[in-house]
DNA sequence: CTCATCTCAGTCAGACTGACATTC
DNA sequence: CGAATGTCAGTCGGACTGAGATGA
């Protein structure tokens, strides 16, 4: 297998290796979402708009690690196909509230499934319990990170 | 802190995982290489002229896993830089044959350093052992996809 | 002719930066 | 006032596509 045939140096390099799987990770995602005409940003903010409810493109940003001026162009997108609705917050009217709708949430209980199978795909040579291991080991090298 | 705060779907999907530790993977790698003028793909290039001696741009295409165009134009930044030289191979003219130079060797020994402090500090959260154990998880994910 | 190698121009998604008006 | 929010324009590195020239 030619993936033998990689230097040494990259073999062993963590970012090496991240990099190179991150690539196929995005492969595979980007062709489920790109079939509903999404991205990875939409699908993010839907999943955090069904999980905590109504809430800014402050706190979307926040929480889906996106870039503020991203989320403002993924909410655009979203609100155009009627998946989310952007209302201006009466309370302070810097922000907005967005809301799923439930077009939206349809979307993305699909999406969730379509998903999961191209998980598997990814990780297709690990057991259920490597790939626990590796989801714990991603997580806990990243919380590091996030905390800084 | 606020990695917790991320959506369940997101926090347990390991592309999105793998993503955001590329992303600060590549940062950091990213930094290393900077300070020295060069991108990570003139690392991957001079690593695999140092460890498989002279050889065309086909074959480092291959190996480092990088886009052949891609990789003409690094070429042409380590050459302008004395780092490697490029010689038509006279007994293959459609050939270069890409030689690392003494400057260009001296050049990877000091950058195999600090990215190695520099993967330090990405997987400072993980112990010695969990970090051969992501390796390794890593590297048997990749492989399936590499026979492909 | 077919195929491999190299080169070149350009596209694309996505991470990011800086500036700005509005509002608290 | 300073800080937060949303908006907008634009940059940047990097993965990728396609076409073409050269030569085996």
């Amino acid at each position: 297998m030619d993936f033998d045939n990689a230097p040494q140096r990259l073999r062993t390099l963590p970012s090496w290796l991240l990099g190179q799987l991150a690539i196929e990770a995005r492969r595979v995602g980007g062709e489920v979402l790109a079939g509903h005409g999404l991205r990875h940003g939409h699908y993010g903010l839907l999943a955090s708009l069904d999980e905590f409810g109504p809430q800014s493109q402050a706190a979307l940003s926040d929480r889906a690690r996106l870039d503020r001026g991203d989320v403002v162009r993924w909410i655009d997108d979203l609100e155009a196909q009627r998946l989310v609705a952007r209302l201006r917050d009466p309370a302070d009217r810097r922000r907005n509230t967005i809301t799923i709708t439930s077009a939206g949430s349809r979307l993305l209980h699909a999406l969730d499934a379509e998903l999961r199978s191209g998980q598997d795909q990814l990780l297709q040579a690990l057991s259920e319990a490597d790939r626990l291991r590796l989801i714990a080991l991603l997580t806990r090298a990243l919380a590091a990170h996030h905390a800084r």
